[in-house]
DNA sequence: TGCAGTGTTGCTTC
DNA sequence: CGAAGCAACACTGC
């Protein structure tokens, strides 16, 4: 899913779903030969140490720090949760079957969308209902720290895009340490800001008007304000419109989100151009290695 | 049938 | 040593 909006959005789902609730039993089917970094819950050693820290203890507060989910739990410990491609955590009850793993209870409600299937990570909570990982590619990470550890997790990156105090001299700052490189590229670029992934990059650039190829540094000062603007305005409509739905991504209920519907670039190859008086068309080509949509006429480049 | 995919890490190569 | 490029993780939809 999961770029800033959509983790946000789930964010703000367990604080108002499963706070102050007590983690009953934790289980998961993450076992995996290749794992990322450390400490992963896929390693089956650390799992025991996640489950030993976990169990017992209470949700207390959800945070989003870039694309990441801090739970913190009431033991000074807390769950860090990368949902990486097609994670989603949802809220529900669920049933166990020993063959088939977890799946909800009610066969016909949200939960039971197809791309909610794939439960690897289940809590049990005291209140009788689950909060539970959906992640069919498994590329998601968990795993637990002391709390006063977390801030050294997250020292090398950059700025929230959509804090109060992120001006434009903040934007300009941490773009221009990466001089020479291309501007999506930079978007990209979790240490210079955090948060901004694909979908929202090319939307942010079909805003602003730049052609995702420019270089940095050629970019006109007044189109990077544009570009500022335009990335906090598209996501915060990410936010406004639940998030975005076109892959695996659900809210804390297993709905869709919105925002899929609102797309002016990302995956609109072969569409005529939304902004108004412009002729262009969409196209679609690579830029680093992600699959990039722009409108070659109103989206100038700048070598 | 084949390829692309909301993300990041860590390896290889230059 | 740094940067760039790319495979890997796993599975579905078009």
């Amino acid at each position: 899913m999961p770029e800033l909006p959509e983790v946000q959005t789930t964010v703000n789902g367990i604080n108002t779903r499963v706070l102050g609730m007590r983690i009953e039993d934790v289980w998961t089917s993450y076992v995996s030969r290749y794992y990322f970094g450390k400490n992963s819950i896929k390693d089956p050693k650390y799992f025991e140490y996640f489950h030993k820290n976990t169990v017992g203890a209470t949700i207390k507060k959800a945070e989003r720090r870039a694309k990441n989910i801090l739970i913190h739990l009431d033991n000074s410990h807390t769950i860090v949760i990368h949902m990486k491609m097609t994670g989603h955590i949802m809220h529900g009850e669920y049933t166990f079957d020993a063959r088939l793993g977890w799946s909800p209870k009610d066969k016909k409600g949200p939960l039971a969308d197809p791309f909610n299937r794939f439960i690897r990570l289940c809590f049990t909570l005291d209140n009788g209902k689950h909060l539970v990982m959906s992640d069919m590619r498994r590329f998601a990470s968990v795993s637990l720290y002391p709390s006063h550890e977390v801030g050294e997790l997250f020292k090398k990156t950059g700025p929230e895009p959509l804090h109060d105090d992120f001006t434009f001299n903040n934007f300009l700052d941490a773009v221009s340490r990466k001089k020479g490189k291309v501007i999506k590229i930079v978007l990209l670029d979790q240490e210079v800001i955090a948060g901004v992934g694909n979908i929202y990059a090319d939307e942010s650039l079909w805003r602003a008007g730049i052609d995702p190829r420019s270089k940095v540094e050629k970019v006109p000062r007044e189109k990077m304000k544009l570009l500022y603007l335009a990335v906090r305005e598209v996501l915060k409509s990410g936010i406004d419109f639940g998030g975005d739905s076109m892959s695996d991504y659900r809210n804390i209920d297993g709905e869709r989100g919105k925002f899929q519907e609102k797309h002016n670039a990302y995956k609109k190859k072969g569409h005529k151009c939304n902004k108004r008086g412009c002729k262009g068309v969409i196209e679609r080509i690579v830029v680093g290695t992600r699959g990039t949509h722009f409108c070659p006429v109103h989206q100038e480049r700048f070598v």
